[in-house]
DNA sequence: GCCAACGTTGGC
DNA sequence: GCCAACGTTGGC
């Protein structure tokens, strides 16, 4: 089993969102090829880190479970959409979502601020410098630490 | 709103 | 294949 660290804009899609869909929701909209081939390498049972980015407070804020490994995003499909993309038509399986299941909500978000003080953590991906991921692979052990840091808080 | 960092595009 | 220009991300 693998683990993974999944960012939205709580603007756009919280957690809280998922949670309320009470059903799995496709993970679409990726428009990034090495975000695109880490999804491709997730399967069902894979968990994942949730977390708020471009908000006031970014922050893991809970847990998601993989449901459904990756399959075509239609959503490139569609003129309509914003991640639409004209190359997706003549080819379909361009970009992939996977659908992710609500798992957990921390009572209390573990803040980015709180993950770069933890010297555990100083080689996570998701703290090296200039990082623009949206998705990203999270290892074992970090995957502890910052359940740790959560059941801490 | 600012700005650094990065991925992508396209001219050459 | 190089590289400048551009658009985007995301913390602050």
């Amino acid at each position: 089993m693998a683990y993974w660290l999944l960012k939205s804009e709580p603007s756009s899609f919280s957690l809280e969102d998922l949670m309320v869909c009470r059903a799995p929701e496709p993970w679409s909209g990726v428009r990034n090829f090495q975000a695109r081939n880490f999804m491709r390498a997730m399967r069902p049972g894979d968990l994942g880190f949730f977390y708020h980015s471009s908000c006031a407070k970014p922050a893991i804020v809970g847990e998601v479970e993989i449901v459904r490994a990756s399959y075509p995003d239609h959503t490139a499909l569609d003129p309509g959409d914003h991640h639409y993309d004209p190359r997706a038509v003549v080819n379909p399986d361009l970009w992939s979502m996977v659908d992710v299941a609500f798992k957990e909500r921390y009572p209390a978000p573990v803040t980015l601020a709180r993950l770069k003080a933890c010297p555990a953590l100083a080689g996570m991906r998701l703290l090296a410098r200039g990082n623009r991921l949206s998705v990203l692979p999270v290892t074992a052990e970090e995957w502890q630490v910052i359940r740790r840091l959560a059941r801490d808080s």
